[in-house]
DNA sequence: CTAGCGATGAGACTGATTCTCAGGCTAGCT
DNA sequence: AGCTAGCCTGAGAATCAGTCTCATCGCTAG
């Protein structure tokens, strides 16, 4: 597949745009993995970027990408969720797109859900506790519909 | 500090139950850790566990703790909790105890909570999904009152 | 008391992530 | 455009949690 020159997500933009306030210079290594990540709507691994990334035109080594996602999760433009899976997975935070996830214990499928009441629960319980809460996780396992 | 005899609880009697049940012969490591884990709140790691028994009177090997980990894992009486600190935590489930976690981004601090309208809001996400949950986890990290 | 077989643990191994450090490239200055 | 300081990269070593192997130990049934 040829390498098309897509156009630049709302995310991508602002995220370039924060790196560069943070005083961050430019390098490629990291425009691509910025880039490669914009197109993922779900969460993925270091590992994944990796090929990913080989797959393309342009590899970049293990070190930058875990280097970079660190600072991007710290830039607080990409959140880091751990779902038990012995790996770490990285994704996106777009401000409409606010979600958690289910994860199958027999096959390892992760698949995403939102929903409402459950956000207002855990800001409710936010409020309440002697703890500056930043962010939270929600993970529910069991099986998916395919290994039931 | 002398090993003192102390009084069983409910979980280690219910647990040593379950596990004569399951097939399983008595083993001094096993006990060890059972017995361990009964006296605490909330969650250790492995390498904390590991730790722990050795500085008492009996050091267990690290394969049987995790060994070990996963039966009672397995059988349901201890839950394997992932706060996103690279490392897997257990923790006795007790009937009437059950919580979730705040997780300090600094110091790493651990601090349970429970909460009944957000366990509602997953009990009802649970029953709505296509998926078969088996269980769920909730962590919620920021600063701790002393990091703040 | 003894054999059979589950329980245990030392240490090698694996896989993910982090660290080190030499060389490349950007941004700012002339 | 040319120059340079210092950030950016990436190859590979190091680290760390967790898993696996396998010889030995020690319950327990008989």
């Amino acid at each position: 597949m040829a390498k098309t020159k897509k156009k630049e997500s709302q995310w991508e933009t602002a995220t370039n745009e924060k790196l560069a306030e943070a005083g961050f210079r430019r390098g490629g290594a990291r425009a691509a993995v910025v880039s490669l990540l914009d197109e993922q709507s779900c969460a993925l691994s270091a590992y994944e970027i990796e090929e990913l990334l080989a797959a393309r035109e342009r590899a970049v080594g293990r070190a930058s990408i875990y280097r970079i996602l660190e600072q991007l999760d710290e830039l607080g433009v990409v959140s880091k969720v751990e779902l038990g899976q012995a790996q770490a997975r990285y994704e996106p935070i777009r401000p409409d797109h606010h979600h958690h996830h289910l994860v199958c214990d027999k096959c390892g499928a992760v698949i995403a859900f939102d929903d409402a009441p459950l956000e207002r629960a855990v800001d409710s319980i936010s409020k309440r506790v002697d703890f500056a809460v930043e962010g939270h996780e929600i993970v529910l396992h069991g099986l998916c519909a395919d290994c039931r």
